[in-house]
DNA sequence: ACATAAGTTTCCATATATAGAAACATTTAA
DNA sequence: TTAAATGTTTCTATATATGGAAACTTATGT
């Protein structure tokens, strides 16, 4: 619940669980949460309140109307990724991927 | 280089170099790498590879054929998240995201 | 309660992703 | 070098995501 902290990791209501610190190497400040992929419409509208923004100010700011914020928000499923890169562009945001392989016997590269 | 410890995070090339150690808390073996998202084509195949399929194998796994493993991996960007969940869920790997909000003053959930 | 703002849903058109099939190219192994 | 395996591209059709517009519902505030 504080903001003082650099390289803060927040956790949302929907993220498993985890350890928190030693996250980040970086300076400047920032805040990062994983989360799965289908809980991305959340994550778009968290990040948008974040901003401050109402679902019409971010649709000015990527250029469509608010019902498609909305549809982004809700249907978080069936997006593509060029949608995905365009909303978080316009929030601001910078989204990477991270994936796990939890099983099986592999190589490392 | 190893594959002893657990919990280790494996980068690729094209990731940008982070801190690795103190990672995950889970007790499983993974391995787990953040990449940006327009670089996901190259993620499918090298988890492929590492599940050691042929892009036609592995398209026998999700249904369609290995045209669209090509496609897939060599466009990234024009994916739909279903499609990127379906290929995942085939090799096994478990997705996240990773939102990093670097700049503004914003509060903490 | 009322008015306004914010978010949602439906309808519709268009753009684009998904998909198979087959030709083509590249890599790998003998 | 040759053959087989693997990966890529093109063409085609279909399914679905994107998008606007407007009606509708749900907050928010006075």
């Amino acid at each position: 619940m504080e903001t003082k902290g650099k390289n803060r990791t927040m956790t949302l209501g929907q993220l498993k669980d985890k350890h928190i610190g030693e996250v980040g190497t970086d300076d400047r400040d920032k805040y990062e949460f994983d989360l799965k992929l289908d809980v991305l419409g959340e994550m778009i509208k968290s990040v948008r309140k974040d901003r401050h923004l109402t679902q019409e100010q971010l649709g000015e700011l990527i250029g469509v109307q608010k019902s498609q914020i909305s549809k982004l928000e809700r249907n978080a499923k069936n997006v593509t990724v060029e949608t995905i890169l365009k909303v978080f562009r316009a929030l601001k945001a910078n989204i990477k991927f991270s994936i796990e392989m939890n099983d099986g016997d592999y190589k490392v590269a």
